[in-house]
DNA sequence: AAGCTTCTGTCCAAATTCTGTACAATCAAA
DNA sequence: TTTGATTGTACAGAATTTGGACAGAAGCTT
């Protein structure tokens, strides 16, 4: 449900018919809103935040109590964000097609996936808990190779698809690369199309990366941030050394489950949460950090 | 990017109805345009432009804040009516965008090239000719790596776009895959799109499979034929026996550059010049001994 | 060369928004 | 009735955003 902040404080009220006043008064007093901000500090609201404040007049004008209103404002824009009944029932759809090597029937899935959601729910409540769990059938050896490879074959293409043009804009920019000798990319490009929902311009090296590569695109680049991703911390560590070198010339974060674990003598953000939750995170700290 | 630039910036004021010092600010301010010069360091805009500044106006006229505004105008990829140019042209402007990690320049000459002309010759004259001379540039030392990621990224998504449904359909199936270890997936991605056009269903396991992995997805998938690609000729070599033994079972093809030198002691056919030419070749002898 | 346009750089002013505090009306409980 | 919390509104003074203006130099057209 998160769009892109655009609208300022006036036109959200003017759109909501609640003062300016009220919009601030609702925000401290309830944290009914948490807009980002301008440069200069200004709010900067979502589309998503004008449904929060018309949810919140009609809590009101059925005699709720302000506060309580807000609290059930609150709620339902949470219940808005996963949507219900069709996220599950496709993550088993998905699987069963593409445990059959049927690609139409997958691709089928995947059409219906993304007319009845956005991309950010599609990621965090399919395709990611689906990759998710192809990994763990994989390591207990539930998987094949050939399930495995068929895929991420068909989801590849289905993901990159929706990358077109995310280099494209005017945005904070992201160089992202996998790091030497990691081969899982999906996780990245899920991350990628994340941060596109959110703004962001998007360079993509993809899997197996050397540092030095990372650098030289960077310096062509010149990114916000630089995002390095492993699922084993093992290759953050064989590369420490470049590693802290490039954080030392660039904004760098490391993501992926290999990103917690990683023993590394130097500081670096990292990002092991899920691509869609840290694609928001990294949104937070871009807009406080600019 | 978009048509030659041509307009100045009285011309583009005069068609959109903003000012040339409002034009200037928004460029100064925002980054929204970014128009070439002319040698006296006039700006000189593209028809693109204009749009990007309707669109500008169209966010504005929204009450979304002019800053914002022009973050989403720059998002839209509404500026692409381009001239048909030759494939050899643009081959020189893919190469051009790619070199320069320009994704959406890359991409809005691939647009051009699919608009204007077949698969099959997008293919031959130009996707296929790019892959051959990065690898060239690369083996002199001319092509970084990041360059050459980059390239296969943004390409790897494009030609993925077009294989959706590529599984579907009543003609013969062939299984692609490349050999363990290779990590060149493209060629066999062209070479699957080449057949798909001539009426094949393709199932698509990607790079570095292991034979095992093919073996047992064309139990499931029973294809016609089962391709396997790889550059280099020893990573045939090193698994020949698996290969045999594949080929007693399955109709095999080897694919790729390592192909024709691969010194094996079974027969085999070989496909080893370019992706449309040995999907035309094969597409023959299916239809022979049918 | 004349006349128009465009260049860069700087300044300005109106509109909007910011934070913080204050205040009146309402309402429930003491 | 009194008391205190809740809630919508108001305002002051600073800061931001944004469109516009202008000067002097330089490009472009005829």
């Amino acid at each position: 449900m998160s769009t892109v902040p655009t609208l300022r404080i006036g036109e959200l009220s003017r759109r909501s018919g609640v003062s300016p006043e009220l919009l601030r008064a609702w925000e401290r007093r309830y944290g009914l809103l948490k807009p980002d901000r301008s440069e200069g500090g200004l709010r900067l609201y979502t589309e998503g935040d004008l449904a929060r404040v018309h949810a919140m007049q009609r809590h009101l004008a059925a005699g709720v109590a302000a506060a309580e209103a807000a609290r059930l404002a609150a709620m339902t824009a949470a219940d808005r964000d996963e949507p219900a009944a069709a996220p599950p029932a496709l993550r088993a759809e998905l699987e069963a097609a593409l445990a059959a090597f049927d690609e139409p029937a997958a691709n089928g899935v995947l059409d219906r996936l993304f007319a009845a959601t956005t991309v950010d729910t599609a990621l965090r409540d399919v395709i990611v808990p689906y990759l998710h769990e192809l990994g763990e059938r994989w390591e207990r050896g539930d998987a094949s190779v050939a399930e495995e490879h068929f895929a991420s074959g068909v989801l590849r293409g289905r993901l990159l698809g929706l990358s077109r043009d995310w280099g494209r804009g005017l945005g904070p920019s992201c160089l992202l690369a996998c790091a030497p000798g990691e081969r899982h990319d999906l996780g990245l490009v899920a991350f990628g199309l994340a941060l596109r929902t959110r703004g962001w311009r998007i360079g993509y090296l993809g899997a197996d990366t050397p540092v030095e590569s990372v650098i030289s695109a960077a310096s062509v680049l010149a990114p916000s941030v630089v995002v390095i991703s492993s699922v084993t911390s093992e290759r953050f560590e064989a590369n420490a050394a470049a590693l802290r070198e490039l954080a030392a010339a660039q904004s760098l974060c490391l993501g992926g489950k290999g990103a917690a674990a990683a023993n590394l003598d130097f500081e670096v953000v990292r990002l092991s949460a899920g691509p869609v939750e840290e694609a928001e995170r990294l949104t937070q700290w871009a807009r406080r950090s600019r």
